[in-house]
DNA sequence: CTATCGTACAACCAAATGGTTGTAGATCAG
DNA sequence: CTGATCTACAACCATTTGGTTGTACGATAG
């Protein structure tokens, strides 16, 4: 089980990544459209550098992807962290159900 | 709009929850069966306070509830929490879906 | 009653987080 | 070429986080 180690901190990049108001503000805006990293900036009201940091922390958790164009920096969602996030909740879906039909049989069998 | 500053902040603590793997497996155990706080601290190798901690992070996440039973505490998985957390993913899901949608429309345009 | 157990909470500490300003290198416009 | 724009990154700061130890108190067992 040591392997799991990388996955395990993969996934606390991944939602740390989510827990920020700001940082879910600019998953969703790059998952419909494009956005230059100022671009982004100049939606906040906070300096381009917090706004650069919270680009690198989504870069990170799979999130967003950054590629160069000339001068600027452009932001896209990617969808892979999303899956990934998604994929374990719904494990903890599952458990929850499997709880609830175990619940279910012992009100069967009583 | 302002009045979901509440939400986020709800959020925020709840993506923070699941951002800790002592914390995610705590969810995981606690959905399958009961633990009292001192039951879990003595699966981790750290001390009694700091699992005690992690549980108090989770509770303020909805994400677990505590019931005292004579002197000890249980603790046990709340799908609250965990709903919330999929309903936001789903949303996000559905704009990624969106996108795919409309990238698809063009190309049938073209 | 007394010891033990389970919990709560305070105080402390190191490291991470979320923000700032400042500097410097590319790239583009004129 | 020059100046403006976009980005990167370092240094710094306050707060939060994740851990520790120590103390206190209610509930239980003997």
């Amino acid at each position: 089980m040591v392997v799991d180690q990388l996955r395990e901190t993969e996934l606390d990049r991944l939602f740390q990544a989510f827990a920020d108001s700001t940082r879910r503000d600019i998953v969703r805006r790059v998952t419909v459209g494009e956005y230059s990293v100022s671009g982004l900036a100049s939606l906040y009201a906070m300096s381009f550098a917090a706004v650069q940091k919270h680009v690198t922390v989504l870069e990170r958790a799979s999130l967003v992807t950054k590629e160069k164009r000339g001068r600027e920096q452009i932001v896209r969602g990617n969808h892979e962290g999303l899956q990934k996030a998604r994929r374990l909740l719904d494990e903890y879906e599952a458990i929850w159900q499997e709880r609830v039909g175990r619940m279910a049989g012992i009100l069967a069998e009583g």
